[in-house]
DNA sequence: CATCTGATGACACTTGGTGTCATGACCACG
DNA sequence: CGTGGTCATGACACCAAGTGTCATCAGATG
């Protein structure tokens, strides 16, 4: 079966993760990355589009997760609840990983070039689940803004996350920015 | 007074938007704009951090305009209400370049890169909104909800009027699209 | 007139990213 | 047993973005 040394791009990830940490993404090459895992810098290009994709190789996963939460949410639930919880659900997967999750987390906060890519995973995140919500009969208008109200939430409440020392449960986190976003909608205060 | 041909910046921009217009921004190179310019490559980069920046030169002004407004804001007005109403001001400044503001989002919206770009634009226009609510007294957490509510409601206005013909009021589209968020966001529905 | 200044050009260099062909192990099939 | 095909990888050349560094030179300054 394996004519190579089998689990090129997992290596690729973990020499990455590894250099990324050591140096800081900036001062990290591909040919770096891919000397580490063994293999060439043509050979990354083969497995990730470019330098930053690496870091958000599970990105794709989870959005299925959250999306397939979103379209199985049962009759009646209201849109931004169904999606809250959908991402109540997928962050705690993530907050799951603990440490290593606010180290890549810190990782993206200090490289403009990395804040720029996690932005467009999110947007792209926010589509998916707007298309998920129009799947369930929704209009596009209500999909689309639920969506983005949604996914704000999510990244607050994961900044707030990975800024605090310990475990702190996900899903309630999730709820109280929620309240607290409906809150500061209101005109009168 | 010039020593050189004046407007080296000006000119640089113009050569940007007509080549990104004739060709798409994939398709040009620094060095063509330059030239287009009759200045050098290495003249681009020190007006421009990098090849999407030149589209972005009026960024500054706009979230400088749109923060003043928000901060001059008078008293009682409550946060969502004060940042929807810098917005709408802004806004409407952008839609009045009308054909051409048309243009340039469609070349933000067929590039990865400049979607990219746009959207850390946007952050940091949340950002800044969320400081000057802050220097209202309004505590950090609503400030920042309020901040990112008020972009998102902008973002999507925007595009809708980006995508029609004729001449469109902005202002009416962004209240409207407010009370569409918060329409959405109710749980009882 | 001498000097300083600041925008520009010239040029070399690094790195991200791509196109293209060669290699060599494994597999299928006669 | 051999022969040809498949496919992940390497080798290599190439382009374009972006940067560091020094030279140039018109005009301002004294």
């Amino acid at each position: 079966m394996a004519r190579w040394e089998a689990g090129a791009e997992g290596r690729l990830v973990q020499a990455a993760y590894e250099l990324y940490f050591e140096r800081g993404f900036d001062d990290v090459t591909v040919a770096e990355i891919a000397a580490r895992a063994g293999l060439t810098k043509r050979t990354f290009f083969r497995y990730f589009a470019d330098k930053r994709e690496v870091l958000f190789s599970g990105a794709a996963a989870f959005q299925e997760d959250v999306v397939a939460v979103v379209t199985n949410a049962p009759d009646g639930v209201a849109p931004i609840d169904a999606v809250v919880a959908a991402l109540a659900a997928g962050g705690t997967g993530l907050t799951e990983l603990g440490e290593g999750a606010r180290r890549r987390q810190h990782l993206i906060d200090t490289s403009t070039e990395l804040q720029e890519r996690e932005m467009i995973k999110m947007a792209a995140l926010t589509t998916a689940i707007s298309e998920g919500l129009e799947r369930r009969g929704i209009p596009e208008a209500t999909a689309s803004l639920t969506a983005q109200a949604g996914v704000a939430v999510f990244k607050t409440a994961f900044e707030r996350w990975a800024h605090r020392q310990g475990s702190v449960e996900f899903a309630p986190l999730l709820l109280e920015t929620l309240n607290e976003l409906r809150t500061a909608l209101r005109s009168d205060d």
